[in-house]
DNA sequence: TCTACTTAGTGTATATTAGACACTATAAGG
DNA sequence: CCTTATAGTGTCTAATATACACTAAGTAGA
């Protein structure tokens, strides 16, 4: 294969699965497509990546103009998934997805976005065009390793927030609840958050106090195998 | 960005990082380039992926042909590992590069390669061309993590070897000695392998017995956050 | 003002896992 | 049979994980 004028790559792709938690429930974003194929149905927002355009630019514009969602304005926390490139999964031909993961918390889509933008809980998805069930799965399970071996929960948290919060957030992604105690201890003596002197008040009881992320920057926290 | 005839997506590559253990290092698989760019230097086998072949595909023709390995029979375990995508990676435009890992055992390229491979030690390499180093990198990496927490060492082993063996492969990917009696009861307790009635017998000292992988599929042996 | 209600916050005992550490067993070869 | 080389094994201690239930502190309403 020469990179001669006969060369003809396939159509890349990029698609955004964005979550936030809202209602208690991990949510994700999808657009009402505008065009076809699957003109009308609910999919993860995502569109063509041209020559020129790095997969993360194009990310950012294609969620912008679509989706109304500004990844760095409104996402806290993104990291490539995985590039799917089964050539069936498009019916129009070849077509290369890089897939993205990303996180934040109160995302309001804006008005201004062309298809029509809305969270939807992941545990009551519709049937979704291309191998966009598959790339949630992908992008759940990705989601919910990190959160076992990093601190990456900041990204859906408040930047002051507590400990009752950190906790939810762990049961919602995982999927399973946690000895309060237990996660208190554990979670405090990794040291990667401290508490700060503010209360959080609501509600007819004990307020509750503030913490915050010592760093936000993405750190590890596994034991290995040795 | 419409699907149009205006539409031109940048040129797709893929990549190859191989690894095998040849003399207690770890190696990976290089080629001599016959073209330019960087023709006559060191680099990661890797190609044009043309528009109706998947990336997998692809690689498997580019790996075969250019540097004589192929993938179904001469490695035991591969994934996909990141797609690179800086518009500045290639001196001749914007080129994505999809990457993966493989590893094996006893691979010995074929004569027939076009490109002359080689296996050079990871911690030998000459100065590579694109981002190559990074690639390599991000393998070497991804490698040590999955062994900490998969059974992935399978790839790196014969069907029937010993708890020295495997022992050794561990410390030769993760760099560092590990205490033999904690090596094997924490292995043996993890179900993953079972002895089989053979030995292997070699030089003037007692023989060792032979074990085997209970299951080659990729199986994880983690501990999570909770 | 006191009572009911609701969430915040805390400690201990047990079980499991990790890590440090040194000697005996079994073969080949001279 | 003695030397040499690698195989193979067990115990004690430290760290971590898990199970589990009560008190503290605020609000609201009687």
């Amino acid at each position: 294969m020469k990179y001669t004028s006969e060369y003809q790559p396939p159509t890349l792709t990029v698609d955004a699965v964005v979550f936030q938690i809202i209602d208690d429930k991990l949510q994700v974003l999808l657009v009402r497509r505008s065009q076809e194929p699957f003109k009308d149905e609910l999919a993860v927002p995502g569109g063509y990546n041209p020559q020129g355009e790095t997969t993360q630019v194009a990310l950012k514009r294609i969620t912008l103009h679509k989706a109304g969602v500004d990844i760095d304005k409104d996402l806290k926390y993104i990291e490539q998934l995985y590039t799917f490139d089964t050539v069936a999964r498009d019916p129009r031909g070849h077509a290369v997805s890089v897939s993205y993961m990303g996180c934040g918390r109160d995302i309001k889509p804006s008005a201004s976005a062309s298809e029509r933008p809305a969270f939807v809980p992941v545990d009551e998805l519709p049937e979704l065009p291309y191998d966009h069930a598959d790339i949630i799965l992908y992008a759940r399970n990705r989601l919910r390793s990190k959160l076992t071996y990093t601190n990456a929960v900041y990204a859906f948290l408040p930047s002051k927030f507590t400990l009752t919060q950190l906790q939810q957030a762990y049961e919602t992604i995982l999927g399973k609840e946690l000895d309060k105690r237990n996660f208190r201890k554990k979670f405090l003596s990794l040291g990667l958050i401290r508490e700060t002197d503010e209360m959080f008040r609501e509600g007819a009881h004990r307020p509750a106090r503030l913490y915050e992320f010592t760093s936000k920057k993405l750190a590890s926290l596994s034991r290995s195998f040795d």
